[in-house]
DNA sequence: CGCCATATGTGAAACATGTCACATACGGTT
DNA sequence: AACCGTATGTGACATGTTTCACATATGGCG
């Protein structure tokens, strides 16, 4: 049983985009200091403010990193897919939590904590530059969300957030690209900064010019082209 | 006059907040792949796009970090000062730059480059480490950027940046707090993501209300916790 | 099946900020 | 001292987005 474990969290390393490039014996080193934690979909798994002592890579599922402004208004800040890591500016600066962390789906996650980690940090060179690229990875994404929203009007943020996710998640179908995740209109709005209300009549917009349409919840681009020019065109 | 260079290097080295912390041997391994640059006030230290082999740090003088929007407007990321670095994304991950650096003052840099940066960091976890602790530090701050924008109102933006300013260049006077570096309004604006004209208008309503003072080109804050208020009541 | 909570759709009005068009003040140069 | 470019000050107006107030649809679930 504990020794089915130690396996599978071994198996379950490899899929992490951070762990994967770890030797076979950097691996058997860590594997002892991580632990798998399971969340149910809407579940809290930090909050903004929080001591942040651990870092996680999620396993299969997907989590939402947002923050809550003081008058109840929500901003997706991230969202994590399967692979990929979350909570690791905290554990690697030792200060609290920068923003929420909720569960979108039923999820599972890899712990790592940083009593174990910095230690390793400082004997693994490699996976210290890897962590490296995650962070300027997370800086440029951050920093072209702050151009966005200084410089773009709703209709090209809306639509910069459209291809990204299409990028991501889409699927190729006959009508166009369709978005793999089902978001509501709330949730688009706090993606990219706007009220529900906005994202409606905009997506509204769009659908009666043909360049959008809503299949069963999920978001189909049906003319990318078209939807480009508007960003371009808003500059 | 060579052997004069390398140990007035070394001591502008040790004026690095990232450089500071390197023992006597690696400082010496490193000094020769330094070299120091000037520039003139205004003068563009690199662009937006641009390939990014090299970081640097600011020896004396200031450097602004900005990016410009296809409509010519300008937005302020950053304010790097004497001992901070900058440009360290592009160096670290090898991807273009993310922004434009400009000197705002005549500023003598330090400037490390990839090429022989990258081996070091492999050799020296430390290094590795207290760059992690940077990146780190630039990330709360842009995703702090992002909260602002997207939560606050332009008083209370207006608000946050001057106290963040009065924190960094602060100096107590009678009259209450002197901000060491003298901006135009219209910088303000880049800085706040608004128009100089907003800028003004908020800044004429708060020396009617004694909130600031103008003085010589000079922002001092006169209320302290008058401006916190604004900021907080805006939510 | 019918019910209720939640999501979507939409218009009118309020509001914050930008845009434009000036006037005035300031600072450095000749 | 006169001049010019740039910074500041300010009002009227345009605009994009939110807010509010609804109506309608949708999708689990008892």
């Amino acid at each position: 049983m504990s020794g089915g474990q130690v396996i599978d969290k071994r198996q379950l390393m490899s899929q992490s985009s951070l762990l994967r490039e770890l030797s076979a014996e950097d691996l058997e080193r860590l594997v002892t200091y991580v632990r798998v934690a399971k969340f149910a979909a809407n579940e809290v798994i930090f909050r903004k403010g929080d001591p942040g002592h651990s870092m996680m890579s999620v396993i299969t599922g997907r989590v939402r990193i947002g923050s809550l402004s003081p008058t109840g208004k929500e901003a997706v800040l991230n969202i994590i897919n399967p692979g990929e890591v979350f909570g690791e500016i905290a554990l690697l600066d030792g200060k609290a939590r920068t923003a929420d962390a909720t569960a979108m789906v039923d999820s599972d996650l890899l712990v790592l904590e940083r009593r174990e980690f910095i230690p390793f940090l400082e004997r693994h060179p490699r996976t210290c530059i890897d962590l490296l690229t995650v962070l300027c990875g997370r800086i440029r994404d951050t920093t072209e969300m702050v151009e966005d929203t200084l410089f773009l009007d709703l209709p090209a943020r809306l639509g910069r957030t459209l291809l990204r996710l299409a990028e991501r998640h889409g699927e190729e179908t006959a009508d166009g690209i369709r978005i793999g995740i089902k978001f509501s209109q709330r949730e688009l709005g706090d993606l990219v900064g706007m009220t529900r209300e906005s994202i409606n009549k905009q997506l509204a917009a769009w659908r009666e010019m043909g360049i959008v349409k809503i299949d069963r919840g999920h978001i189909l681009i049906g003319d990318v082209d078209a939807l480009e020019d508007v960003i371009d065109g808003a500059s």
